[in-house]
DNA sequence: CTCCACATGTAACCGGTTACATGATTTT
DNA sequence: AAAATCATGTAACCGGTTACATGTGGAG
């Protein structure tokens, strides 16, 4: 699927590689990860199929960069994509849960831990969300004024993270006092 | 990682891929899905691993059984598996936060609608936690009383799932608000 | 008579991760 | 002098999905 975040990206501007990546760190990091590896080798991919072209990009002082940009058979593709349905329910993994339901032999102090980490994790993360949009976002907007019906989407799947990252909080600090009132002492 | 959820579930019985599906199912599907085959392979795995060991139980009036059990080994994979601390905050994929977050040129009418299926099979998850434990877990309560401390484990698992599928719904509503009052009508 | 639950597997494929490989420039 | 940033790739591996393959007994 890293392919549809890829043309998605491309739909709006033409983008290196290394700058593609740059952008789904920026963006779609908390719901969609991508070692640089990957983007090399989808974008290479997307290339045999047709759905992008590139062109290299020479740079003084600075490696030579691949510029990728998309067709029109790509931005149908990714359209077709945009319109089907999501399936219901995406069935979620989570280390974290599974762990945590068997985690009854690693001891109290074992699982406490664990979830302080977590918890501590997680403030940081909810930080994020309190601040402004990133800057990639806000340039984009700048430069492209028309993407303006694009910033309320982003701002919905902003407000998704904001909460999910608010509700985690609340979970783990929930599930702290749990475990600390009822679970029993290690021997 | 299926590896440690049948490892975990074979720590509490012995079982046979087929109840092992079951108990997955009944259990952990919300954070952790598997397919029969997969389950079947990854016990064979197992077995040729050590961790586990099977005999095939004979039945009338049903296919025979292969009944997996943990050994020491295996045990011991789970203990350190359980004691090694979870990444931080592990990175998710989201195919719905993906799918929106480009959605624009899908225009509004087919942005409401997958939100409105969404909302409606969230509400319909939502509903699975009002109720009791499954039955599955209750058994299993029944039948090994030691296993008291466990289900505190499984009763903040099933938290999470509830706490989610209410993130989840109000954020799906106030989405829909949000793009019915802010998003141009298509053309 | 048909569909569902029980019961177990194999094989091809595919998306994604990890490790390997290289090399210049700028910042600390 | 070391570390981070810029910049692009290849190859092995691995967990998981989909499709294929088979067969009985009970319920509707």
């Amino acid at each position: 699927m890293l392919k549809f975040a890829i043309l998605g990206f491309l739909n709006y501007q033409s983008l290196s590689g290394y700058d593609l990546k740059r952008q789904l760190q920026a963006s779609t990091a908390h719901f969609w990860h991508a070692g640089l590896n990957q983007v090399y080798m989808t974008l290479k991919n997307l290339e045999s199929d047709g759905l992008v072209i590139s062109e290299l990009q020479e740079q003084e002082k600075r490696p030579d960069k691949r510029i990728y940009t998309i067709t029109e058979n790509g931005s149908a593709e990714l359209q077709t994509w945009l319109a089907e349905p999501v399936t219901q329910v995406e069935p979620g993994k989570s280390t974290l849960l599974l762990k945590l339901f068997f985690a009854r032999p690693a001891g109290k102090a074992a699982i406490l831990a664990q979830l302080q980490v977590q918890l501590a994790a997680h403030q940081r993360q909810a930080r994020e969300y309190t601040g402004t949009m990133p800057v990639e976002a806000r340039e984009m907007l700048a430069s492209q004024p028309e993407l303006g019906d694009d910033s309320i989407l982003w701002g919905i799947v902003r407000d998704f993270g904001a909460r999910y990252e608010a509700m985690m909080i609340a979970w783990l600090e929930e599930s702290l006092r749990t475990i600390e009132t009822h679970f029993p002492e290690d021997v």
